[in-house]
This record gives structure tokens, C-alpha cells and sequence, in this order.
RNA sequence: GCCCGGUUCGUCUAGCGGUUCAGGACAUCGCCCUCUCACGGCGAAGAUCACGGGUUCGAAUCCCGUACCGGGUACCA
């Protein structure tokens, strides 16, 4: 076995099979593949694996590329379908039979069940060989009419094993693979053959996929050697799992990567968080919040671990945070303005007050920028300034509303805001300004708790107890709002202690 | 069953025979900042390096075995 001649230009290849949407797993895989020839000034080619008819769908293929765009991670060279390349795959069979390395089998699938079964029994592995039918058999199921499978025939002695570069040398004894299947009754190629096949075509270097197909890569290269051909070099990456251990699936929580765009986590923070599943830079102080530039310079095959890991949502969002805070606003602008347009129509606002609603929305988003973790927060924080809270969090309520005393405190520092409140078209840092001058001046003067004056007012205007700085809010909210929902709270709490 | 892998704090990981009674990050908890939350800063807790044998003056690091987990063993990919 011969590999590759080292020095030539990497070429590598993102194989998906188009039986579902573009998962986490698959991504990662396209990753590693895209860092590693951008990070070797090589070629990054996408290959859809559509030989199952059965399970492959057009709209996979189409989601699977919209979601390599989104992550930005698009082909140098053309796509390649596996289907449109049936011609090339039976001559490759042809060339495969005729020098004697692959025959045709009728072994009837029945016959194959029993003999399977046999070897279970026997604790052996079951390996088919030719020669396990008798030519009176083969003629016998010739004849029946029953189309015969075309298996590649494999060693029978010595040993099959490749160098992985990131699991070290693998390797099997020959009489445990035995003849597999190359093609089906009806002449279609199966994955073992064509993939082999389609990379030698490709002129791939380095194939880089999922853990699950070291096994399989044991009977790729058979067929390397059959064909006569070099084989690439082969970089196998850890699974990724869900917190269970188990292969993560939809029950752990998002799994394709079109879920992650909707639910508001940035390409970048994704692509990032993907790089450190299985992978680390080198050098000894660590680095965790990698641009993308960083992680292409930075990355090898060498790095790669062996071991499987779980898929950490709450690190994923925290990266997340963490790319939105780097964000420049106007990229945040350009994503969160229509969301909130969706989300609350024209509801809320100054109206016509300057400096207009374009700006009220730019001012209300800066306020939770370091507060959100998902794009999608924004819109769900954000809800109190399209629309006055309907309830107020009840823990809250009970300890700031409970007497007449504190209710009678709130009605004293709406009419204090009322009065303090500059008049005109006053800036956001003049009405915060003022507006915390006043108030602290006031509670000092009546011997009040800053925190007890100002708690209430927080619920009164958002609902909860936990908001961005308040005197901000209550410029966005505005004079007339804050006057109104201050005098609803109290109306409220009032109610509640009559009742009570 | 057979073949092939994997196993360091809850999670992602650093570590590639001695400078590590194991370093960082997320999450958790505490303190500071502070009108709350968040951001930021500081700190705490958290790993007998799966287990058992070797090799060695010395092992998370090398070798063997066991356990557990995963993959393959398809006319799926």
C-alpha cells in the first residue's frame, strides 16, 4: 500500500448523504475538512452521497448546502452527485471484475442469514468467501434467475491496516473482513466502492469524516488495492454526543444547524464552539474565543482528539454572548430591528417624538447587548417597551406591595419623576442623569432606601426585577408611559390589598 | 459473538516519563462593581487521571489485562 506522494496540494472533501438536514455532527466534519485546506492553501470540495435511493430527498441536498453557506463554508470546485456518476462507477466495476478481483455471488440472502447465524453460534466472526457455494449451487441459483450481487474478494491471510492520523495505525486481520459487496443485483455501486472511487477521481488527499467509518476504511483501502491505486490519507474525528453519552440527536435539544441559525446563534460563535469539539491549539496559554482567521492559522489534523465529546449548550451559548458583544452594532441592528418589527408591528415607540422610532429601537437594542446570549433574545427582553406589562412577578409584588405605606411611596416617586423629568428633547444621559439626581436627593431627604424607591419602579415598568439600568429605561419608555405605568402598579397593588 | 476504537473536574479540554498531590474554559457558589440583571474583575469548590497488574529510581503519560462506552460486522451511508 503506497500513499499518497506527500507535497502535492491538499484536496479534501465534505461527503454528506443527503437523508436529512445538516446536523452538528456533519458540520463539524465540514469544518475540519474546510480548516484544513484553507489552513494548507489547499481545495475544499462538498460531495452529496446520494447512492441510496431510497433515503435520499432533493431538499436534503438543497438544506445541506444552504446550511455550509450560512456557515460559510462553500465548495472551491464544483458539487459533486454520486448519482451523476454512474458510468464512471461501472467501469470502475468492469475494471474490478476483469483483472479478477471482484466476481459475481447468487448466494441467496437466506442462505447468507443462516450462515451468519451458524457463525454467531459458533462465536466466530462470519466472513463470506467465494467458494462457500458449491458450483452445483451457483449454477442452481444461476439458473432460478435470481440477479447475482458483484463482491470484491478480499485477502485471505495477512493483514489490512492503514496509518489514521488521528488514531495512529489501524489495522485488522484479513480473515475477519472476507468478500463484501461492491455493487447490488441491479448493478448499483454501494457506498465502500464509490466513495473509494469518487475520491481517487477527485484526486482527494486527505479524507477526513466521521469516527464511524474507520472500520469501513479497512475495506476502502482493499479496494484501493484492487484498483491498483494509492491510497489518500485518512484523519478520522470523534463523535459528538449528547449529555446522555448518547449520540446526540433532537431530544438533546437543537441538532441542525439551520435550528442554531433560527434560534439566533451566530455562524462565527457556532463554527468556533464546532472547532473546540475534538480539537485544541496548540500552545501553552489557551485560547478558547478563536476568530475565524485564528482558528484557520492554528489548525492541524494533529490536534485532533480521540476520544468522543459531549455537545455543551450552555458553552455554545455563552460563545455566543461573547461573538454578540464583539458584533458591531450595526450588524446587530440589521438582524434585530426586522425581528422586533416581526415580533411587535408598530406597537409601542415615542410616535413622533424625536428623535423617531428608528432611533428608539437602536437605543432599546444597545440596552441589552450585553445582556443577550442568542440574537433571539433581544426580542423576548425587549417586550415591556412595545407594551405595558401585563403582570408583574409575584415574588416581587409580595415584598414591595404588601403595605399601604409602600404603595403610598410609589405614588410619592411617580409624582417626584413626574416633576423631575426635564422638559423638551432632553438626550438619554440628561434624563438619566437628572432623573437619579432627583430621586437619590429625595430618598435621602425622606429617609428612604434608594433601592426601596427605585425596586418598584423596575416592576411597575417592565414586569420583572431584573432589567437594564432603570433611568435608560424609563427615557425609552418615556414620560407619559412611566407616569401610567406607575400609577397602574399602584392601582394594582392597592386592589390586591383590599382583597386581601 | 467477532473485529476496531475510546476512557483526565458535571461538560469542553491542557498534559506527550520527573518542574503537576494535574493547568484553563463553561456551568455552580462567594466577593467586588452596582438601582436590579447582565458585562467585567477577584476568589472558592470540583479529577484517588475508569479499574487491576507490570516496566522504571520515577507514570495521567509506556506495556498487558479487566470493566464500561462507542463504531463496524447490510444488496445503508
Amino acid at each position: 500500500m503506497t500513499d499518497i506522494s506527500a507535497g502535492s496540494e491538499v484536496r479534501v472533501r465534505f461527503a454528506p448523504s443527503p437523508t436529512g438536514y445538516l446536523h452538528v455532527g456533519g458540520a463539524r466534519t465540514a469544518l475540519f475538512n474546510w480548516l484544513y485546506a484553507r489552513h494548507t492553501g489547499g481545495t475544499f470540495l462538498v460531495r452529496i452521497e446520494d447512492t441510496d435511493l431510497e433515503r435520499s430527498t432533493p431538499e436534503s441536498v438543497q438544506q445541506i448546502l444552504d446550511s455550509l453557506e450560512w456557515l460559510g463554508m462553500t465548495p472551491d470546485e464544483e458539487v459533486v452527485y454520486q448519482t451523476r456518476r454512474a458510468p464512471e462507477h461501472k467501469a470502475y466495476v468492469d475494471a474490478v471484475m476483469a483483472s479478477g478481483h471482484a466476481y459475481h455471488d447468487y448466494c441467496p440472502k437466506e442462505k447468507l442469514e443462516a450462515l451468519r447465524e451458524q457463525a454467531k453460534t459458533e462465536h466466530r466472526a462470519f466472513v463470506y468467501r467465494r467458494g462457500l457455494l458449491t458450483e452445483d449451487e451457483i449454477e442452481r441459483f444461476k439458473a432460478s434467475g435470481e440477479p447475482g450481487v458483484i463482491r470484491l474478494r478480499a485477502p485471505e491471510t495477512g493483514n489490512t491496516g492503514y496509518d489514521d492520523l488521528v488514531y495512529g495505525r489501524i489495522e485488522a486481520p484479513n480473515e475477519t473482513i472476507g468478500d463484501f459487496v461492491i455493487a447490488r443485483a441491479d448493478g448499483s455501486p454501494l457506498y465502500n466502492f464509490t466513495n473509494a472511487v469518487d475520491d481517487m477521481d477527485m484526486g482527494i488527499t486527505h479524507v477526513c469524516r466521521g469516527e464511524d467509518h474507520v472500520s469501513n476504511t479497512l475495506r476502502q483501502v482493499l479496494v484501493y488495492e484492487a484498483l491498483g491505486r494509492p491510497t489518500p490519507q485518512f484523519a478520522h474525528l470523534p463523535l459528538i454526543l449528547g449529555t446522555d453519552k448518547k449520540r446526540l440527536s433532537k431530544r438533546h435539544g437543537a441538532t441542525s444547524v439551520m435550528q442554531f441559525h433560527e434560534e439566533g446563534v451566530l455562524p462565527e460563535a457556532l463554527l468556533n464552539f464546532m472547532a473546540l469539539l475534538g480539537w485544541s491549539p496548540e500552545g501553552s496559554e489557551p485560547e478558547e474565543v478563536m476568530s475565524l482567521d485564528r482558528l484557520v492559522e492554528a489548525f492541524t489534523l494533529e490536534k485532533v482528539n480521540k476520544s468522543a465529546a459531549v455537545f455543551d449548550y450552555d458553552k455554545l451559548h455563552w460563545m455566543n454572548g461573547m461573538y454578540i458583544r464583539q458584533l458591531p452594532k450595526e450588524e446587530i441592528y440589521k438582524v434585530v430591528v426586522p425581528a422586533l418589527d416581526e415580533a411587535y408591528g408598530a406597537a409601542g415607540g415615542p410616535g413622533d417624538e424625536p428623535p423617531g422610532r428608528a432611533q428608539w429601537l437602536r437605543d432599546i437594542i444597545d440596552l441589552e447587548i450585553e445582556r443577550s446570549r442568542t440574537m433571539k433574545d433581544f426580542a423576548v427582553n425587549l417586550d415591556y417597551f412595545f407594551a405595558a406589562p401585563t403582570e408583574y412577578e409575584e415574588k416581587a409584588a409580595k415584598k414591595l406591595l404588601s403595605t399601604q405605606e409602600q404603595i403610598d411611596r410609589v405614588r410619592q416617586v411617580t409624582a417626584e419623576i413626574d416633576k423631575a423629568w426635564p422638559a423638551g428633547a432632553a438626550t438619554r444621559d440628561e434624563v438619566h442623569d437628572v432623573l437619579d439626581a432627583h430621586l437619590r436627593a429625595w430618598c435621602e431627604a425622606n429617609g428612604v432606601k434608594f433601592g426601596q424607591a427605585v425596586h418598584p419602579v423596575r416592576l411597575a415598568l417592565t414586569g420583572r426585577t431584573a432589567s437594564p439600568p432603570l433611568f435608560d429605561v424609563l427615557y425609552n419608555v418615556g414620560k407619559i408611559d412611566t407616569v401610567a405605568r406607575l400609577t397602574a402598579l399602584a392601582d394594582y397593588a392597592e386592589k390586591r390589598l383590599v382583597v386581601s
